[in-house]
DNA sequence: ATTGAGATGTTATAACATATCAACCCCCGA
DNA sequence: TCGGGGGTTGATATGTTATAACATCTCAAT
């Protein structure tokens, strides 16, 4: 189990790296990693926080890459599709995947108060929903679990 | 654990039953079961599945409850707020609660085919996702865990 | 060169949600 | 009985998120 997106790292690296893995992960799966595209991960991964597409399109007008909403729902669906990115329901937004390539239904945790989000690879609860679910005889196809809450600095903070 | 929703049930009753523990609910706890709130909750109730905001409008409009937005929305909140319904984030969509008392943070099937909803109160996945998170130091307020597939029924069918 | 799939450009609109402010109603205490 | 306060409702306007629909472009494979 990891989370990334709470405490101290080097956030550079983290972009850098981030965007080596998806272009590789691009190139080996012969998906086209469009400027519109590998801006809009850019975007995402600038912060551990979530954007809405209005607020990512915003960007993309002011950078001359398009002005239209189907512009940016189109970028964001494609990470999402590809696995590079996450919608957040409870946000109507989206953020990049902070683990790519761990197959996963990850749990997302959602400051209310800064913001931040951090994603959290849990095998036991899934594990345990899995069995949970499957005795109901319902079948899968995409799980979201997202919790809001405070954030471990933010929950200092507020005491 | 208990799934309500997929599979046969008597509905009519599911409704009485459901309207009655509403009504007594909000006389323990001094709330004003209003005539809307009331037609909201047993619109939610018709049937297992999760109405918009506008849906709900609709109806009411048709009936002289109110026109605008914000009728529906007073109305959904305050039963979201005391436990009646659920918003489903996914679908931004509400549906009435099945599980009315039992303190909860259930999961949601969702059947994208019929879109039948059920509700999953489930123990061991809520334990193991509080340990996990625990140990990240995120003080949890909210939960939503919404899994999108087919119900048995509908699996079959596809099948 | 042609074709076909994927990507983009563009306009319009659908769908979901909230801000604001005035009016009303009900209960309660003076 | 009066008057105030909290909660509820009525009404208008606006903000925010998402998709439909259709035309065009790009590029690689044939």
């Amino acid at each position: 189990m990891t989370t990334i997106g709470f405490g101290q790292h080097d956030h550079s690296h983290c972009i850098t790296d981030m965007m080596q893995s998806a272009e590789a992960h691009c190139r080996e799966n012969q998906l086209r990693f469009t400027p519109v595209r590998r801006r809009v991960l850019e975007l995402l991964l600038a912060e551990h926080r979530a954007k809405g597409a209005y607020e990512v399109l915003q960007t993309l007008s002011e950078e001359g890459l398009g002005s239209q909403p189907p512009v940016a729902y189109r970028a964001l669906d494609f990470l999402v599709k590809h696995g590079l990115a996450h919608r957040i329901e409870r946000l109507n937004a989206y953020a990049a995947c902070a683990h790519l390539g761990t197959s996963h239904a990850p749990a997302f945790l959602i400051c209310r108060a800064c913001q931040l989000i951090a994603e959290l690879d849990g095998e036991d609860f899934n594990s345990a929903l899995d069995a949970e679910v499957a005795s109901t005889g319902f079948s899968i196809e995409r799980i979201a679990v997202e919790l809001v809450g405070l954030c471990p600095t933010c929950t200092e903070t507020a005491a």
